[in-house]
This record gives structure tokens, sequence and C-alpha cells, in this order.
DNA sequence: AAGATATGCAGGTATTTTACTGCATATCTT
DNA sequence: AAGATATGCAGTAAAATACCTGCATATCTT
């Protein structure tokens, strides 16, 4: 729903470190996700507690652990928002300059 | 190059509007950008400095003014390296569920 | 050349973000 | 039950961010 939630997640290095560790393996808790981290467990926390705000992961308990999985669904729906849009954009580029060295004539 | 200045560059309402309005129409000067903004020119101008330094506009000059053009490259670089990552994540996401199950179960 | 227009640059401040420490709670193990 | 383990929550300090105001410079118009 809000790309900015999702973009905002994404703009910090930590955070897309976390979603990398993700993609290599799902569903790890977080002790599994502070240990390859550099930074207190209380920061990663929060960090994931942003990528769940986003709605890019997902968690669900097993007794004493959080587990978290991965959510492409938003960032797929950020890439046909965005990224589509810019690729037509691209498309029209030859075009707009075109014009634009037009304009420099007049 | 720097996912992260991509995204960060993203991650604010301000500049994604910027794009929008470079999409509709691109080459626009800094003084058009500012109409539609409903914030001092010197703070759309930090705006588009952050958009450039993420490599999605490019400018020149024509005269006293300033012209802004999308640049698409980086967004769908971009796309490439997180987006159809995630894309893979998901179709690993069965798999991984089902794994996860299973653990549950020892 | 003089005035108007378009943009550049240098701070300054309030808010947000990131990371921390310290303590609390819940679950597992023995 | 007691200790160990896994996570939750609150408060804080430092850094980054997003605005702003004020002034400077460059270009166009007449």
């Amino acid at each position: 729903m809000d790309d900015g939630k999702v973009f905002k997640a994404l703009a910090d290095s930590s955070r897309r470190s976390l979603l990398d560790r993700l993609c290599d393996e799902n569903g790890q808790t977080l002790g599994q996700l502070c240990e390859a981290m550099d930074m207190t467990r209380q920061s990663v926390t929060q960090h994931l507690a942003l990528l769940e705000g986003a709605n890019l992961i997902s968690t669900t308990r097993r007794g004493r652990e959080k587990l978290h999985f991965i959510n492409p669904v938003p960032l797929h729906d950020v890439y046909e928002r965005w990224i589509r849009k810019f690729e037509t954009a691209r498309l029209s580029l030859l075009h707009d300059l075109k014009e634009q060295l037009e304009r420099k004539d007049e």
C-alpha cells in the first residue's frame, strides 16, 4: 500500500542486509539474524520492526523464538507502480530530448 | 551503482512527487517544478540534488534556467538486483513454509 | 546599463532516525 | 523451581534529514 514505507525500509543498508540473509535462508530467528549483524539485538529488532511495518517481512512465534519470513509482494507492487512507469519514460526519452533540442533553437 | 542512494532518494514523498512530474513532462526547469511543490525553492533544489546524486535525474543548463531529465537506468538496475531476487524468494516460499512446519513437529 | 528573473550557496533549526544501555518478561532445560 | 536462553520495552544521545531565511550570482529583457 504505502510505497514510502517500502522505500524507506530499503533505504538502510542494515535492513537490506537483513533481507539478504532472509533471502539466503528464510524463517530465521531474531537471534540468528543478530549473529551476522554487528549491532545490538535491540537495534536489529528495530530494523526488523521497520521491515515488518513495510510488510516486507512477516513474523511468527515458535515458543520463545520469533521467526522472520520474507514477503515479496510489496516489492513487486512497488515495481509495478514505479519501475514500470520509468520504463515508459525511458521509451519516451528520445522524443523528449528531441523536443528539448527543438526548444533550444527557438 | 549505489542502491542505497536510489532507495533513499525514493524514500521521500516530495522526491517521488518530483519524479512524477518529470514523468508527466520531462525536461522541466527548477521554477516549473517549484510551482507545484508547496515548499521553498531552496528545499526543492535540495531534493533535486539528492535525486541527481542517485543518478535518477540529470540536468543541463539552458541560459539562466536549469532543466531536469529523468534517468530510468538506476531504477532498472535496482529492479534487477533487488526485486528479481525477491521474486525468486517468492517461488521458494512454499518450500520454506513447509520446512518450517516440519520443524514445528520436532 | 538597469531592473527583472532564475538559480546558487551558506547557515540555522526542528524533526526523524539510528544506535545504544538497562531492565522486564516469557520460554526452555535440567 | 532455578538457571539459562530468547525476546520485549523504555528512555537517551548522536547523527542525519527536511525544512527554512537571507544573501549572492548569473542571465535575460528593455
